[in-house]
RNA sequence: GGAGGAAUGGGUGAGUGGCUGAAACCACCGGUUUGCUAAACCGACGUACGGGUAAACUCGUACCGCGGGUUCGAAUCCCGCUUCCUCCGCCA
């Protein structure tokens, strides 16, 4: 969430990128009742504060009086600290209530978007950062969309996912299956050359950790829920592993924290089904490997620059044609500052998919997280954290399907063969 | 799953009702001494929110696993929960 001092001191900026949102002006003014209730919490507070200070000197002196043998003056002190008393305990419930409502409104506000992204509201409104300029690959007219190929060579079957559990759960065979590790191998490895830990996170995660990420209470349904231990589904590895570093308070020194991990990731995606989910477009579990960041302030956007060029190098290395997006503001994500968008062209679908998205979050989650560090002059500050892709599988397995089939069977590009142990399909 | 024990600041660890936001030691940071390093010595050293301030600083409040309770007053007593350790059972 923002930082309430963020809201204070530069709403102008805040109302401005909300804008960028397309928040409505009836929108807009939740940013004022933000301010009003945080004033009301502030005086409220220095109001219970100086109740309990008063009632802590008494019961110093009641303290003093019963050691001096002086028992009825301290029973009148016990009387009036008892009235003190009852009156900080309504106000603090009154805090109470004030801080839950603040709460609410500040976890409604998503973060506000970098100067230099876009106003927009669909995707139509992106901007193509980098397009692709070369051609596209050619394919007979008998070319075949992915889910035909899975079947065709059995490297997945969705019927089967069906029947072990419901729609939306591949089960990947074969060399459908190897390929996947291979992939998995692929981009670990190749993390791991950029400076990224590897990390192998829990599978599952606490409230605390969904909250720290903001996948809660905003996206609640989304998640996969264990209600049996109050436990969730990733969605991501993103959640995990950027609460690693939750509660924690770090040296300027120990930037950049640079972690990968895979996971599945599960996503109930309640809806949105239609004519572009078919196949392996869009499923409830897929495989991903994830690149986190925490950083410094001054460098983020610096990483978040140096984390396109990793994703790029994977494009190149697969050999797929992508572009990359620069989303605007009604398209981002809730928490983001600024986000790219990969997509890879999937030929025989002719169209773009999403396989990797790279954002900057600033402090918006660090906040939640309480990730600081300290800066040169000793004081505490939010670090900035960003993700990305790195990336997506079942859509990379889709367009490498798709776009690599010959007469022969289909061709594996050259940088997965010490992977895949097979060049052909 | 059953039976016991434990949880204090970055670490070790003292502290069983007021003088404890918390001893001592270690680590870290600043300084003195030193040809360099080490040692020795001196000093500073938690977090959050709020007030006085623009800031240095200073004051208040809360926090000794988490949540409640008793009391004028709780790290300390009581209740619930969580986690960790030991033993037993089950098990990849």
């Amino acid at each position: 969430m923002l930082q309430l001092k963020t809201i204070r001191d530069e709403k102008r900026r805040i109302l401005k990128g909300l804008r960028k949102r397309n928040w409505s002006d009836d929108q807009l003014k939740i940013v004022n009742q933000v301010i009003k209730l945080d004033e009301a919490r502030r005086s409220g507070q220095k109001a219970v504060d100086d109740l309990l200070a008063e009632q802590n000197k008494m019961a110093k002196q009641i303290g003093q009086l019963m050691a001096q043998g002086k028992k009825e003056e301290a029973e009148t002190m016990k009387t009036i600290v008892a009235g003190y008393k009852e009156q900080s305990k309504a106000l603090e419930e009154q805090q109470r209530q004030i801080q839950a409502d603040l709460d609410e409104l500040l976890y409604s506000i998503p973060n506000c978007p970098h100067s230099s992204v876009p106003a927009g509201k669909t995707p139509e409104d992106n901007t193509v950062a980098k397009d692709w300029d070369k051609p596209f690959p050619e394919l007979p007219a008998d070319a075949l969309a992915h889910w035909d190929l899975g079947k065709k060579y059995n490297l997945f079957d969705l019927e089967l996912g069906v029947k072990l559990t419901g729609a939306g759960f591949p089960v990947y065979r074969g060399k459908g299956a190897r390929l996947q590790r291979a992939l998995i191998q692929f981009f670990l490895d190749e993390a791991g050359k950029a400076g990224f830990e590897e990390i192998i996170p829990p599978h599952l995660v606490n409230e605390d950790s969904a909250r720290g990420t903001g996948q809660l209470p905003d996206k609640e349904g989304q998640m996969y829920h264990c209600t049996e231990d109050n436990l969730y589904l990733i969605p991501t590895a993103e959640v995990p592993v950027t609460n690693i570093v939750r509660d924690d308070i770090l040296a300027e020194k120990d930037f950049p924290i640079k972690m990968t991990a895979y996971t599945p990731c599960f996503r109930r995606e309640a809806g949105a089904w239609g004519a572009h989910v078919r196949g392996l477009n869009r499923v409830h579990q897929f495989d991903k490997v994830e690149i986190v960041v925490i950083e410094h302030p001054d460098k983020s956007y610096k990483t978040l620059q140096s984390m396109l060029r990793h994703v790029e190098k994977l494009m190149k290395k697969l050999e797929l044609p992508y572009r990359i997006l620069l989303l605007c503001g009604g398209d981002m994500g809730f928490a983001s500052a600024k986000t790219y968008d990969f997509e890879v062209w999937s030929a025989a679908q002719k169209r773009w998919l999403e396989v990797s998205s790279v954002s900057n979050f600033e402090t918006y989650q660090t906040n939640r997280l309480k990730t600081r560090y300290k800066d040169a002059n000793g004081q505490t500050q939010l670090a900035h954290s960003l993700n990305g892709s790195a990336m997506a599988l079942a859509r990379i397995v889709a367009a490498l399907l798709e776009n690599n089939q010959t007469a022969e069977g289909i061709a594996i590009p050259k940088a997965l063969w010490k992977y895949t142990g097979f060049k052909m399909i």
